[in-house]
Order: structure tokens, then sequence, then C-alpha cells
DNA sequence: CTATAATCGAGACGGTACGTCCGGTCTTGTA
DNA sequence: TACAAGACCGGACGTACCGTCTCGATTATAG
């Protein structure tokens, strides 16, 4: 009850590590070297987050927050949109990188993989729902039947497809993600939608 | 002139390669115990690979090999089954942990990314032909045209979303995939391609 | 402001050292055995001393300072005296080994040249002050001429003389320095001295 | 009995050996470096020597061998001649490195020690004698007692002060041997044997 | 004039130690 | 109490040599 937690070093930390993991990767990313850029000691890490890897998974989450999904007219017009600015995201260094990595610890830590599935995949499937209900509302596809679990799952199963995808083009086939893809893409899926559910 | 290398001495280290990370999982997978398990002088690793990452790489591409696709009678039911097959694949520890840490590691190295491809990436775009041809010959699909480059990024596509679909809702969402999922998404992806191709 | 270095720490590495120079001799020396018998990590020798070579110096300089020079009475006697306890350090396991293979080392190398200077050899010139002092006192020798060089320079002659002779019988010849040795070197000494001084 | 070993192979060698150990010193010396310069393999060297210190002692024995004791007219230039002789031997980078390291070596191994002692010591107690019996051709000194252990003694004990004076003065003090140093030098030991055998 | 057997070059191999680096903890003094 | 500074332990890193070994290829002698 003395003294309180500087909160603007939170950011200044968190500033930090997504600047070296531009610059060095994940795997030459340091704690001491997060610690000296930040103006802060590696105590105060530790302090604060268990290890890197939790302390990764915060930094790059909110990156993932800028996603948003602006009305383009047409369900397909969305896909491409948000295909897009999704693979924009997964191209920047600081992103690709860390994500690979962080669930590559995860397969071996459950707390991890917690913290992985809500501060990233939660948060971003409101994209997949905001999209479906656009659609709807403009009639391209029925309206959610009651307490479906049959939708929900549609809505798992689009964002694993969508999300899937771009990251697997990105990052293991390393193919760029480029207008003429994500609409090929996009008429894929819509076609698939459309088929399950209409 | 000189000694020649040990060729069951590659095979021992793989194996011991594939065995560490069963037990200790990537980041915990140490050339030394490597070496030790293999009965072999840390030396010798160093000798045949120029790293952690591209050692482990090679460890993992021969499982990618037992992949198969057997004919179960329509387009749809080979997707399923391929699936389910890639999926039970990428839930092997040995699998899991490698592939996403060798993926993070190959942002920061051409030369990884391009071991990977070589090795795991090309070799499987084999079972996206292999299903398409079939599909044509029972009529589910019309036949590519000569020369068609929209074709050949078809198997691309195909191969991306089936590919990422799977390792996202593996690693990523950490739901697993079975036969009901597999079921829905082999719905859904036929009735994207039906209607790219139609 | 930050935490100091463990003084204690320092004579444990240094015990260590020379517990490690008996049983293994220098060249079976390790900075890791060093490291664990003094319960300590490698990083702290290596944050104290820049190599084994220096490390080593420190540990035996220590031995040097055992010496002394009791009044026996004479000069001749002074001199058998300082012989046979010189003789008597470097029979030691850990100083013969030591002392021989820092001097090797020290031939590539000034900074070590000049720790084994100012940690050995000048801390040891004393004796032969104190010795020659003694006998000028006892009138075997005559008063020091004021700003003689040639007096200074018998003091670093006697010097090499009496250090180099225990060194070169024990070390080399690999004979032994008994009673009978010292009085003969002593006798042959003190008429040198005689001889030139007078 | 079918192939005999190349004879010019040895002096290659020991060639190879002096010239990396004025290069790189003693603990940087390689039998690798050393048999690449003598264009054999390192098999070769094993085959020859049961190890460094052994290849080393008969590289640097033969220096010892160009040692000449020119009658100058008295014990005192005659011994003036030998110091300043030995010292320039012992200024070579070869000589001083690898003697001191061969030494220390030899405190943990008998073997090493007595190759030492053929090799090296007891070749060069024949200029002790030598000088000697010149000086009592001169008149300088008594003729030598029949059977008297006592002169066999002083003849160890000269060398052991020449020697170990000079060694001592060039290795440890690291203070020159020039023409003065030898004229005190010579001064003393001259008075000294006259003293203790007038 | 072979054939036979040791020598030789090359370099792979199992080891051991190196000196460095980093993770995570701890101990200081200062604010 | 939080914090910066940095010492500290532990343990893995990738490198360098060691001394041994396995290879063919190359001789010099014995038959």
């Amino acid at each position: 009850m003395a003294r309180p937690r500087n909160a603007a070093t939170d950011l200044a930390i968190l500033d930090a590590t997504r600047a070296e993991l531009v610059e060095k990767g994940w795997s030459k990313l340091t704690m001491a070297a997060v610690a000296e850029r930040a103006g802060v000691a590696k105590t105060t890490l530790y302090r604060r987050w268990p290890g890197r890897s939790e302390m990764v998974v915060d930094a790059v989450a909110v990156l993932f927050d800028e996603l948003e999904l602006p009305d383009r007219g047409s369900l397909q017009s969305d896909i491409e949109g948000v295909v897009l600015s999704f693979a924009s995201l997964m191209s920047r260094p600081e992103a690709k990188t860390a994500l690979m990595a962080v669930v590559a610890e995860s397969t071996h830590s459950p707390q991890l993989r917690d913290r992985i599935r809500t501060a990233v995949v939660d948060r971003q499937k409101r994209l997949v729902r905001q999209g479906r209900l656009r659609a709807q509302e403009r009639g391209e596809l029925p309206a959610d039947r009651p307490d479906s679990a049959e939708d929900e799952q549609l809505i798992d199963l689009t964002f694993d497809v969508v999300a899937g995808a771009v990251v697997h083009r990105v990052l293991v086939s390393d193919e760029p993600v480029d207008e003429q893809w994500a609409a090929a893409f996009a008429l894929l899926l819509v076609g698939g939608i459309t088929a399950v559910s209409g």
C-alpha cells in the first residue's frame, strides 16, 4: 500500500518488446534488452509477467485490436477486406515471428494457451459475427435459428478457415496475400457458406 | 579417400530428435540431449546441420510423408479423410510443437524458409492434386483446362485452406478436430470448390 | 547502489583453485571444476579474472607471502634458511606446477607478465633486502653507498641467483634441495658476495 | 618389415613445431596446425610421439646443442660467454615458451621429466665440465680430487646456479641479460667458486 | 616383378573444456 | 513498497582440439 506501480511503465515495456521483436525476432529477444530499451530494470519485467512468452502475447495482442470490418457492401467484399487487413497485420515482423513462437510454446503450457485464447482468439471472433450479421441484414444469408448450435459452429469454422488460410499462406507457404488471392479466397468461402447455409 | 560419414547416424539423430521433442518440447530441446540419446557427439550434429531448427525440420518432415489419401468414394469423403489424418498428425506432440517453432524461426531466416518449403510444404501438395484428379475422374469436378493458371492457383488455395484451417483449429483455437468438424469443413469446402469450378 | 560483489567469494575461489591444482595439476585444471568446488557459477569466475592464468597467479601469489627470513645469526645461515623454506614452497604441487605454467603463458602476454611481477617477484625482493641489511648490521657486509646503482643491481642479481638456482634444482634438474645442498649453495653465494662487495 | 617410416618427415614435423611455437606460443599450439604445416596427417604425429609435450621437448632440445664454450682466455670470460649465449637462446620465443611449459607439464609426469633430463639437462652439463677443466688447465682452479663427491656436487651446483639465474632473470624477473649483467654475474660466481675451491 | 603389409593423407568421430549468453532470482541503495 | 542496478546460479550455446578410428591410395621390401 506504499507505492503503486507506474502504469506508463507497462506501455513502455510492451512498446520495447515489439521494437525488439521487429529488430531481433523471437529467438533473439532477451529480457535484458527489453528492459534496457524500456529504461527499466529486469526485475520490473518479472514483477509483471511470469515469463517471456506471456509478455510477448500481451505485446502482440493489441495489434489485433486494430482489425476492423468496414462495410464494403457485400459479403464477398467484406471478406476480401478483412483478409487483406489481416494479411497485412501478419506481414508485420513483430506479429508473424511472435505469434508462431508463442503458439509453439503454448503446446507445452496450458496457461499460455489460455492467455492466447483470451487475448487474441476470442477477441477476434467478433469480426466473423459482425460480418455474418451484416450479410444477414443484407439478405445474403438466412437469419440465425434461435439457440442453434450449428450456427455457432459455423462461426467457429469460418474463423478457423479465414485465419488459418491467411496465416498458412503467409507464414508456411510463404506466398503473398494480394488482392487477387483475397478475391479467389472470398469467392471460395462465400460459395461454401452459401452452400452450407442455403 | 577419407573416412565417409556414417549414414545410419543421421537416422539415429533424427529419431532421437523426435523422441526429445515428445518428452521435452521445442524450447527444452537441447543439442546435448539429442546427441547423448543418439549415442553421438555434439560435434556430429553440427557437422551435419547448421543449427537446431534445420535439424528439427528434417526430423519432422518425414512424419508428413505418412499422409495418404485413400479413395473413400467421393470428394467430400476424401476431404474428411485427409483432414482427419492431418489433424491426427498435428496432434502428435513432436509435430505440433516443432512445426510452429520452426515456422517462427523461419520468419528471420530465408534458408530455413526454403528448407521448410521443400521438406514439408511442396511434398504435401501432392495430396491436393491427387484428390482433385480423383474427383475429376468421378465427374465431380470439371477437367483441368490446359495450361490454366487459374487451376494451379486453385490448387494452392485449396492447400492453404485445408492445412491452414486444421492447424489453426488445433493449435491456435485449441479445439479438437473430430469427425463432426471434419464433415462440416468438408461440406463447406466442397461447396466452395463447386461454386468456383462450376 | 547495485548489489556489491561478495568478498568471501574471492577467497573461496582461490582456495578451490589451489585445491584443484594439487589434485589435478595445471593442465587438468578446469574452470568448471574450480567453480563447482567453490560453490559458484562459472560466470562469477570470468567476472573477476580475464582467464585461467590470471586466476592461478592470484591463487598462488599468497603462498609466497608465507616466506620469512628468521635471524639465524649469520649471513650464511640466513641464506641457508631462506633457501630451504623457498625450496619447500617450490616442492608443494600447487606451486611448482602453477608457477612454471603461468611463466610459460606469460611469454606471450605482457599483461600476465606484469601480474606475475607485481604479485610474486617484486613482493619477494624484500627478503633479499632484509638479509642484506641484517648482514650489514652484523658487519658481514659493508654499508650501502648512497644512491649506488651497483648496490641495487647486486640486490637484483642476488635475487635471480637464489630464486633461479632453487627453481632450477627442483623443477628442471629434478633433484632435492636438502640441508647439504643449501649449505653448499650458501657457501658459494657468500663467497661470491664477499668477493664482489669486499 | 614392409615400409619404413620416412625419416625426413621427423625433421619436417619438428621444424613445423618450432615455427608454430614462434607464431602461436605453447598454449595455442595445436597438433592439427603442426600437421598441416608439415604437410602431414595428424595420425603421423601420434605414430611418432605420445603427445604434444614430448614432441615439443624433442623440437626444442636441438636448440640447446648449438651452445658452445669458446675459449675466451679466463674463467671469468668463459662464464660471461656462456651466460650470454644461453641468454640469447632463452630469448628465442620458441625456446622460452616451450621450455617453461614442458617443465610445468613434467611436474605431473615422470616420463616427461626423464625426457627433459636426457634431452636437455644432461646434455648441457658438458659445458660446465668443460669450463671447469679449462680453468684447471689454466691454474685458475685446483685439480679434481680423485673420486670426489664434492667436486661432482660442485659441478651440479654450478650448473643450477648458471642456468637458473639466467632463466629466472629472463623469464621471471623479465629483465634483459646484457654484457653488464653477465659480467656482474660472472664476477659473483668466480668469487664463489674460488672461495669454495680455494 | 609382383604381392604384401605398413605407412601415409584425409577427415569423421566421441569426448571434454572453452568462454559467452541468457533466464530468473536475489541483494543492495534510493525515491 | 517500487524501482534501477547489477551480482549471482544454473545451464545451454556453438567452437576448438584432443586422441582414436576408418578409409583408400601409396610405396618399399621379401618372395
